[in-house]
Order: C-alpha cells, then sequence, then structure tokens
DNA sequence: CACCATTTGGAGTTGGCAACTCCACTTATG
DNA sequence: CATAAGTGGAGTTGCCAACTCCAAATGGTG
C-alpha cells in the first residue's frame, strides 16, 4: 500500500535474461492498459495482457504503486517540458496558446496521466516534484503574455490550472465519443482568456497557491 | 440493484403515524448527506444521521437507488426550471447568464445532484427525462442570444452543454476550498462566449446531439 | 385499555472485487 | 548438469457496502 519503493532492478541484483524480458513486457502492456483504461484496473489484466503470469509482476515491481510511479515517471516529466517548451516561443500569446494545447494534447493521450495528474488520493510525490517544475514555467508565460497585453491581467496563476482541470474533465468526458471536441471548449475559453475591450470583471478573488495546492492534494510546498 | 421502483407509500397501503414520520427523518437525512458527501455514502450513514436503523430505511424505500429516485425528482425538476427561467428574462445575453449561473448554484449546492446529473452509469430514467426539457431550453436560449448577434454563432448546443460540464467539474475540484472561485471560471468561459471581432474560428466541428447523449450516458431519444 | 399487526434497530450475512501470496514446476546460466 | 532464479495461476486476505433477520417495542382500533 506504501509507495515507497520506486524500484529498477530491485535491490541491486541483475535480473536473468528471461526476467527482463518480461520486466519490459509488464511494462509496455501497463502503457497501454493505463493509457487506454486508467489507473483502476487490476495488475491481473495487465499482467494478462503482457502474456506473464500475475505473480511475476508483483515480484518485478514489488506492487501496483511501484509500477505506476516507474511508469508516469518519464509522462508527467514530458508534461513539464510542455510548459518549459511553451515559454520558448517568440509570440507571448503563442506561448499561451502552446502551453494550454500541448499539455492537453498529452492528458488526451493517456487516460492515465490524467488520474495521476489530478488523483484525488493525497500528495504523490511524483507529482508535488513536477509541479515545482511546472508551475513556474506556466507563471513566467502568464506573467509575460500579461505584460505584453496580450492575455486578462485579471488572471491569476491558480486560475489557469483550474482551466487546465476543467478541460481535461471535458478530455475525459467526451474521449469515448471524440478524441477532438475538447479543442473546441479550449478555444471558448482562450477567446476568454485574451484582453479585449469589455472584458468582464472577476466576481471573486482567485485561489491562493496555497489552497491551490490544497485543492490539488498536494502538501504545500513549505519553502 | 435495478432502480425501477419509484415507490410513495410503497404498494398503497398507508403508512402508520411514526413510520411516516420516520420516512420523512431519513428523506431529510438523505438529502443533507447526500448533499455534501456524495451518492457514494452507505445508507447505513444515512440512517445513523436520521436517528433510525437501516432496516428502517431499507423497509421503506426498498433500496438505496429508490431513496435517489425520490430525493432527486425535485433537485432535477429545480435544474431544468432554471434554463425555463432564462428564457423568460428580457436581455437575450441576460438569458445566457442566467442559464449558466443558475444552475451551477444549483450544481454548486448539492454534491449528489452533481453526481446524478453526470453519473457515469447508464441512462437513469430521470435524467434522460429532464434533458428532454432542459436542452431544447436551453437550445431557445442560445438561438435567441446568436440571432441578437451577441452569442459567438459558432456555438452549438452540445458546446455550452460540455461549457456546463467543465464549471461543474471545477466546482467539485475546488469545493473543499472554495465554494466561490468557479465564479471565475465562468466569467472566463463567459467572455469567450461572447460576440467580439477576432473570435478564434472553431478548430473542429461540435458532437452531434446523438453523440452528446452518448457522451451524457442517455440511450439515445428515439423520436 | 387490551390486543395484535405494524414497525423497529442493529447485529449479522452476502457478495463482489482487487491486491497480493504460495508453491510445485520450469528454465537460464556457470 | 546442478541449481539458483524465475514462473503461473489458483488461491487467500481484507475490505466495504448492500441488504436481511428476528426478538422486542409501539401505534391505532374496538
Amino acid at each position: 500500500m506504501d509507495g515507497t519503493d520506486s524500484s529498477a532492478p530491485r535491490g541491486a541484483r541483475r535480473l536473468r535474461r528471461d526476467a527482463e524480458a518480461n520486466r519490459q513486457r509488464t511494462l509496455q502492456a501497463a502503457r497501454e492498459v493505463f493509457a487506454e483504461r486508467g489507473l483502476g484496473v487490476n495488475l491481473d489484466d495487465i499482467a494478462r495482457h503482457a502474456g506473464v503470469g500475475v505473480a511475476t509482476s508483483y515480484r518485478l515491481f514489488g506492487n501496483k504503486q511501484a509500477l505506476i510511479n516507474e511508469l508516469f515517471e518519464e509522462r508527467v516529466e514530458a508534461l513539464t517540458m510542455a510548459a518549459e517548451q511553451a515559454l520558448a516561443s517568440d509570440d507571448p500569446w503563442d506561448g499561451v496558446v502552446g502551453l494550454l494545447t500541448m499539455a492537453l494534447e498529452q492528458m488526451a493521450a493517456d487516460r492515465g496521466l490524467r488520474e495521476v495528474v489530478f488523483s484525488e488520493v493525497g500528495g504523490r510525490p511524483l507529482v508535488a516534484q513536477a509541479r515545482r517544475r511546472f508551475v513556474p514555467a506556466a507563471e513566467a508565460v502568464i506573467r509575460r503574455a500579461q505584460d505584453a497585453g496580450l492575455l486578462r491581467p485579471d488572471l491569476a496563476t491558480t486560475d489557469m490550472q483550474l482551466v487546465f482541470y476543467m478541460l481535461s474533465c471535458v478530455i475525459q468526458h467526451t474521449q469515448p465519443v471524440s478524441s477532438t471536441v475538447w479543442r473546441r471548449q479550449l478555444t471558448i475559453v482562450l477567446d476568454g482568456l485574451r484582453v479585449r475591450p469589455g472584458l468582464t470583471d472577476m466576481p471573486v478573488v482567485a485561489l491562493t497557491a496555497a489552497e491551490e495546492e490544497q485543492v490539488a492534494g498536494v502538501t504545500p510546498s513549505s519553502s
């Protein structure tokens, strides 16, 4: 139940060649099954899909959580890179569009990723760590576009995170029927984010960073 | 497991006075507990909260589903009235704002309602029926605002439903920390819905009505 | 006010599901 | 070819919520 064991070749001993092959097959099967059906699937299904026994998967990874951690380290990493990449674009507004678009495209491609990023259950260290890179990058993208007078100045970083969340919800909800409609809602939101005459005043104050972390289920960063 | 029994005073026989009192107490307790903690709570908790035994609740309602049905008939009804009321407002744009605001305020006040309306599990007849009134009313509100040149003309009814859904997700997500931030996301979305020069083109086609019903988990209306 | 059908409460029972283990058997490897 | 490493899948375990049983209590009626 505790996901503390990060587990590469466990302990330090090398695996026998066939065992290593089974490890890779399990990993690949997990990638596919998690992406399609989410983290809810049981290891039995993954093992079957990989063509190995359940016990094999358990010996190679210890438990389900360890498998998830190992798999999604790379996915979460890719997600944070989207934010940093968005900052690299020349036009500040393109940065905002790119940030949301790239991040959401990744979410659209992987149900497991959506569940990891927005897991209700408390403080995955994996996510907390990724946030420490993602959030500042997103903040910079936002600030730059606001300074250029392109992004509504009353927008807080925490608002952007909720925007990201709600579009992920649309993705999740519509996925079985259409893999692209969410781009329409994104278009609407982006039009609502852009500066223009007659922008409506925000009716309430934004979430503070600490509140946002609470919403995200992450233990507040103490620094 | 089937929720077909709608159950008022079950069968036809009148209840003894104390039984009727317990019925009301259970109903009230369910209202409160469902609103706060969602439909996931077990009847044992509701019964305890009502100060009656579990068996009592089961005899009076048959099963959990029947209790839910009875309770949420009124709530879903209120929701559809919001749409019809929005159509009554003088200004077409106020109609759109009112539709979303009123409906979302109701969602914000009741977690159980959110879960009923967006239940993943298939075709609650209750919801399907409510949709048959809600959707046309919403459609009229949208059409009127579009004809007045106030609402973006490329918006489909199905888009509005997804907008409604995604804001409900924000409500659900932020509820424990703030009961009002969702109004900021609503503001952003409304600004994105309003006509203005330089509105971004929609990148993909909207969901058809049938697709939307599939998304909502309702059996397509055959009419 | 006495009688009895109705109702009650809460300690069970049932069922289902997913995580994880056991162990007789197989297979790489030195 | 000896043997430590690895395997598979039929269990076991634990959990949780839905729902039932029945001895005791209680409202309403003649």
